[in-house]
DNA sequence: CCTAGTGTATATAGTAACTATATAGTCAAG
DNA sequence: CTTGACTATATAGTTACTATATACACTAGG
């Protein structure tokens, strides 16, 4: 399509239709990416109507990550065939760019639900629950580890989760096996883990299996953590209940959405027979 | 989850583990985004394994636009209520957001199925075809209108395709009635037009019919055009055929694949009888 | 214990892609 | 003929890094 309307469009027109800083337009041409069709004795810039696609093609160029000057670089030698081998490459990249935008979606999901959750528990409250089944994602086994590796295993942990797309946004927990919990040594965590709420296929996940918990919350500093296990297990003494296979710990409350270490919360869930 | 493990990350762990330059750790310090749980004597900084958490939050908020200024506002006086509206409020900004790369990558398929489609082409060769239904999305009507008129309608359109996520990826075109065709004002279009493969509902579409087109191909500047629609009028004449109500023009080969004016590639669909 | 190699620190300068400000010329309407 | 809205250039500032230079610290091998 074209017009045989002679009327260009002045900088400031152009701008407004490229929803950019009139500024913009003129860095644009200072750098030589996008002049206007001609200039006027005055100086004055004229656009025509087409370079707005153009002024597009850039914009999504830029949006996908390219620098100004490679983009440049492409416009200097332009033809249908480069163009089309860069769009080629550019959708790989833009569908890996929407992969992440839904993962963070769904991150975003989580947390909104988590939040939610929390904000109607009473943390005072021990209670006593079956537990639905579920997926967990697992590092590698962290018994009696070094510190040195218990860092080296939680960051190929992290990398995994970032590198897989299996951060769905649920916290980290910790699984404690009750030889340990047995011994006090409530922070012999056995296994990292992360809940998967819809498991993507092709990774080895732990099913925990459905099962009766006694829940209860500790407020605080984790270095106080054993008082909270103390309360919970006279609460399991006076309800009659044995310790099952695994303890699982995760944080509802920390550093993310609280300032002070003592209004951190962790959600404690004892298996009981 | 949380670890009895005393050992704290140094600057270069942490940083590893959030995939960043050392440097920017730095500076989320200095600028008091992202503070080391503690510093020794030395100046050597120190963070907790938990930190990751919020460096991913920070993250997460950094690439949905918002300035490391605003985040750190946030994080000045963090809750869980305040946390929960910040995340309500991405939620609508990644979804708006998700929904323009959708709009994008659809763009990008267009693009490649249009200039695949063009390479197979024979610019030189005129063609009689029938081309099946349409949908398209017009603009106003710019019978005759002033040149800060077309511009003004021209404007309005490209806003509505942005707005209203209409912009297939398709070439803008153009539609010329019968009677000014008739006269020799192969420019003064009807309406300027898009073509929508999956309409969206809720906006009035003009449905092309099917029917018979007399196809042919302009190159060089349009200004040239009434020799390539006189090439096509004989060509009309040999075969028999009559004018019917439309001719549709469209860019192949344009400003974004094309240096000059010369390479520029117009195709003319002749609505005949 | 010394030294080489790696790590840490600060300070400073540079970068990309705008963005704002200051100053001055242009133009159309009343 | 002036007012207000536009245009221009030049220059400085901004954000979020990124690189470089210099100096101190820590660890492992000879």
């Amino acid at each position: 399509m074209d017009k045989k309307h002679g009327k260009y469009l002045t900088t400031g027109e152009f701008a407004k239709l490229c929803k950019v800083n009139k500024q913009t337009i003129f860095y644009y041409d200072q750098i030589g990416l996008l002049s206007p069709l001609w200039k006027n004795e005055k100086g004055y810039r004229y656009y025509s109507i087409h370079q707005i696609e153009l002024f597009f093609v850039i914009d999504l160029l830029k949006e996908l990550g390219m620098s100004l000057n490679d983009i440049q670089q492409y416009t200097q030698n332009k033809s249908p065939e480069s163009f089309l081998s860069l769009m080629h490459q550019k959708k790989e990249e833009i569908m890996k760019k929407r992969k992440e935008i839904e993962m963070k979606e769904r991150m975003i999901d989580a947390k909104i639900a988590l939040m939610e959750e929390a904000s109607h528990l009473d943390f005072q409250r021990i209670t006593l629950k079956q537990l639905p089944e579920a997926t967990l994602y697992l590092s590698k086994n962290i018994e009696n580890v070094t510190d040195e590796e218990f860092i080296e295993v939680i960051s190929d942990f992290i990398n995994e989760l970032n590198i897989s797309h299996l951060d769905s946004g649920y916290p980290i927990g910790g699984i404690t096996k009750r030889e340990h919990v047995m011994k006090g040594e409530f922070s012999n965590y056995s296994f990292l883990y992360i809940e998967q709420p819809d498991p993507k296929v092709g990774y080895p996940y732990f099913q925990a299996v459905k099962g009766d918990f006694l829940i209860g919350y500790h407020i605080g500093d984790e270095k106080t953590i054993p008082k909270t296990y103390k309360r919970l297990f006279s609460e399991m003494e006076r309800l009659n209940l044995a310790l099952g296979d695994y303890v699982f710990e995760e944080y509802i409350y920390d550093t993310v959405v609280m300032n002070h270490k003592e209004h951190y919360v962790t959600k404690i869930m004892i298996q009981v027979e």
